[in-house]
DNA sequence: TTGAAAGCGCTAACAC
DNA sequence: GTGTTAGCGCTTTCAA
């Protein structure tokens, strides 16, 4: 791979001036910038990245941290944190931590303030404290889908409102004329869905619906499912589930099917988040849409923002950590939910 | 971030000698090594990663293209590559190309041979040519699905015996006494699966099923919704669907329920691949699958060959294009397939 | 066993 | 406008 140097030698200039044609920095004449160019191309420069990077004290990347990449909702959510990114030509990578703190720990170490020079964080089972350690030490880090825009992580983050998504989803089977819900929250451990499930039982509760079944379940289709069969066998009267993400909801549908209940006749279901799955299922799932691209994109202009500024004079500015909230979760109305018809 | 000096200032010893202790280089001595260590952890020093690429000319992530990270394919092949990658220390980069070459090159010219030391290409709707000239200046790539085993594409590179996939498919439907079968072939554009296509034909044929009918289709869930429904508008006879992927093969499903026709009872439908989607589909996919984690490691150890003896003397060896194939692709029976019935 | 010195490819002041 | 000079943080001969 030829060098700088060596396209400046080709060019008859001063590797300096190559380094200005490229980056548009500096006065260079006409004439030479057209030379370098020529030198450029003829010898199928490239710039060496990790050379910029060093020189630059910066990297051109970005770390996603995710908890598990065959949750389908993280491919589409990374998809359009990549494009954000390279919007700013920051390169993206997907760290897996496979819900796995050590892992997730690893990864930042190794990777935060040398090859990436900022972090993006989803529901990726990390301690809240080792991402403070890599902003104490210079890294900006952006949580990306904290779920109560009231009650702040003490970290910069992107915040939806799940506690509506939840209430959205609880309202639609009770306007439907549900009043015997079954409902699944997932994410037990990490407790990141209990935002969602507070805010079903509160419209729940203003319905004046006092009772419901709750099981918790992994965040998976099978997950789904086998907390769905529990809640059928405890109460075969449920004539809907809510589940607190799609994956779950979809794993219910699916338990239906094998009790032999039709969907949405003898049971309804409803999610949270629309991954595209939910459009595809069959029936197509109800669910309340989370704005996924418009958080990826806020979550990186946001993390640029703390890059450039941690990059100024005002570093050590310290003011308040900052937080931005999505627009509204809203409720997509497919074919999964309907009347409830008496069994 | 300290820095190795600081490192070495701290422990009372050179940079070259911290650097030694830490990839345990050279011979050091218990007593310094000890301190060495402490003044690491004193200060919380992490190498940094772009330095220590441009010392040690070479790169600390592989690049892994894929055509659309939308299709969960591809996330269960990039957690494979991950994994196997990180035995070896390489983060992985992924590079989206969203089936548009543009992109695909793009991003070649920027991360190959500067932030990625190797390239792993999956369909990605790439041009031969352009991994040809990235290979020529330095940076080894490896082909991750060639469809092949017999017909090398010049380049090193994994290869699965697609073809038998597609007459694995074949077999199982003839043997269910399935006549009448349609077929939807994905990737038209890239013409990836034509071996594939080429294999279930061969299955007929050896049957002396002499007509089946055929459609195209985008390697997606509509994609195959939509050619499944056109395949049995034009056959209304039709008792199996036999897709070239699973995704299609979801949709044809899917397609079946709108039409009120029973899977299996009223129509087969069968895939190829594997992937996590098809066990968990209702009525589960029979599918002949890929063994995509095998794919993944073999994929990642030609790789890395290829990155250390790039690297020596003999780098300019040119020996034969290297090929690893895979073990064959099984069929696995699941409840989509079955015994025709006249309808 | 440890230190000194050069250099990886690039950028950024500053001088000419 | 263009060249000179350091230097980013690390590795790696080669001396001591």
């Amino acid at each position: 791979m030829p060098t700088l140097s060596e396209v400046a030698r080709h060019a008859g200039v001063t590797p300096a001036t190559v380094s200005n044609v490229l980056r548009n920095r500096g006065r260079v004449g006409e004439a030479t910038r057209q030379r370098v160019l020529e030198a450029v191309d003829a010898l199928g420069y490239r710039p060496h990245l990790a050379a910029r990077a060093l020189a630059e004290g910066r990297a051109p990347t970005l770390a996603l941290m995710v908890s598990s990449i065959a949750n389908p909702f993280y491919p589409e959510f990374a998809l359009a944190v990549e494009r954000a990114a390279r919007t700013s030509g920051h390169f993206v990578i997907i760290c897996n931590t496979n819900e796995d703190p050590v892992t997730g720990r690893a990864y930042l170490d190794q990777i935060a303030g040398t090859l990436s020079e900022g972090v993006l964080v989803t529901n990726a089972n990390l301690e809240l404290a080792d991402l403070h350690v890599t902003e104490s030490r210079g890294t900006p880090v952006v949580l990306c889908m904290w779920e109560r825009p009231d009650d702040p992580p003490g970290l910069p983050c992107v915040a939806v409102d799940f506690r509506l998504a939840g209430e959205l989803a609880g309202k639609h089977l009770l306007e439907l004329g549900h009043r015997r819900i079954g409902a699944i929250v997932g994410s037990k451990a990490s407790g990141v869905h209990a935002t969602r499930y507070e805010g079903f039982v509160d419209a729940l509760r203003a319905a004046g619906v006092r009772r419901n079944r709750v099981r918790h379940a992994a965040d998976t289709i099978h997950g789904g499912y086998t907390a769905a069969r529990a809640l059928l066998e405890a109460d075969p009267q449920l004539t809907a589930i809510f589940a607190t993400n799609d994956l779950p909801a979809l794993g219910a549908m699916h338990a239906a099917a094998d009790l032999g209940l039709a969907v949405p006749g003898d049971l309804s279901v409803v999610g949270i988040t629309d991954i595209q799955l939910a459009r595809e299922s069959r029936p197509a799932l109800t669910t309340v849409a989370v704005p996924t691209v418009e958080v990826a994109g806020l979550a990186v202009s946001l993390l640029r923002e703390l890059i450039e500024s941690s990059y100024g004079q005002n570093a050590r500015g310290k003011t308040k950590v900052p937080m931005r909230v999505s627009s509204a979760p809203q409720l997509v109305v497919r074919a999964s939910s309907g009347t409830p018809r008496s069994r």
